[in-house]
DNA sequence: ATTTGCTTTACGGTTTCCCGTAAAAAAAGA
DNA sequence: TCTTTTTTTACGGGAAACCGTAAAGCAAAT
């Protein structure tokens, strides 16, 4: 089993039970940081010594005060692979949003993803476990929500129109938008057919009913 | 120190930690319970011989399959003081919406709330004890945050035609479905009017701007 | 260089939405 | 009961979005 664990996580009393966790499966040597800088100083700090094995890290990290060059788990995944990157990663959040979750992997190459929820501590260890034999975790009720997705493939492109309207930019403002910063194609008409297009294949009618759906699947 | 407490929490880990937390401050006799109806009946159950003195409760319980009677805090609550009016009450959530937060303490006489946030284990200690000096406990961020709302208060009138937009209605249709359901005023006129007002409020210009906003704050 | 196939853009007609004004209805006050 | 005030609705002009078609641009292949 793992020896050294790093664990990412603002919440205290979260971090209480992880620990918690790590000992019922005889990990001793674990740290705990509540800040992702901290968590990326310790980290780097260990590469000469006794590298961390694996981080367990949450998402969300709350600003209070305390200003920090990393502000989310996404990032600090980012900077922890630069420094080591053989370093396992077990991420745990309350996220639930197919889309972030699903980017984790494919993106990020996490090793597990547990969701915060009903019998989490049970699922943690299984992911634990599963990850010492490099295997990778995924949540079952994930395992066939991606393929379930006959929903639409949504491109860069089409997540940036998405902002913009969400942001409350006209329609026929954008194409000036897109051209200044060299995103196409730029014409009015190839976006109307693009947005045509998603909403077809979703059987939306109206952009507002998207934005809605990219804010739920957490798209956008 | 409470001898008697019970714990209503879907979430394992975070259930963990409350018991930890309780063990640190010498309450030995902590129940648990995963689901609000399960919490409910032990609370009834121990009216005839030793009654609990506190409920620590979640507000938002994920529903999994097994079908339940009480499937929110603010319904355990509720249900809980009429079956034991004295019964001190602590909340323990996410919620972060000071009116959500509010209302807590306006409407249902809870004693004390704290965030999941980042102290929240010592904060816990804090409220425990100070509840067990029969005092209020609220969250610091609360006692001040409370006015400092510039934004629009929605109204059930709002979040209903926001959400009819968001789920692909057409504006010029809204009017009929209004008028069906008896909700007023069902008038084009009236409701573009209402959007004018909102969105102005807040200063957007579209409403997949305001849906995109409604989406994020959790108001729809 | 020319053809072919594909992507992107331009354009026009139609519908919907936006927004201001005024009429109608409802509520409040005398 | 009859004003007065407020709320709701109706209407119309103009702008934006929607949608289909056709033209233009562009790349690969012949």
């Amino acid at each position: 089993m793992f020896k050294n664990v790093l664990i990412a996580e603002d919440h205290e009393s979260a971090s209480i039970s992880i620990q918690k966790t790590l000992a019922d499966l005889s990990i001793v040597r674990s740290d705990y940081a509540y800040y992702c800088d901290d968590a990326l100083t310790r980290i780097t700090k260990a590469q000469g010594s006794e590298p961390y094995e694996l981080l367990i890290t949450d998402l969300s990290f709350e600003d209070d005060g305390c200003q920090q060059k990393i502000s989310s788990g996404e990032a600090l995944i980012k900077a922890a692979r630069l420094v080591q990157p053989g370093l396992k990663i077990l991420v745990f959040s309350a996220e639930q949003r197919a889309a972030v979750i699903g980017a984790l992997f494919n993106d990020l190459k996490v090793n597990g993803y547990v969701r915060k929820a009903r019998r989490d501590a049970q699922e943690l260890k299984k992911a634990i476990e599963s990850i010492y034999k490099d295997k990778r975790h995924l949540p079952q009720e994930f395992r066939q929500d991606i393929r379930q997705n006959n929903a639409h493939n949504f491109t860069s492109y089409d997540t940036a129109i998405i902002r913009l309207l969400s942001s409350g930019m006209a329609q026929k403002d954008i194409p000036d938008y897109l051209e200044q910063n060299q995103i196409r194609p730029s014409g009015l008409s190839s976006l109307e057919k693009r947005l045509n297009l998603i909403k077809e294949a979703l059987s939306f009618s109206k952009n507002e009913q998207l934005v809605a759906y990219c804010k739920d699947k957490g798209i956008i």
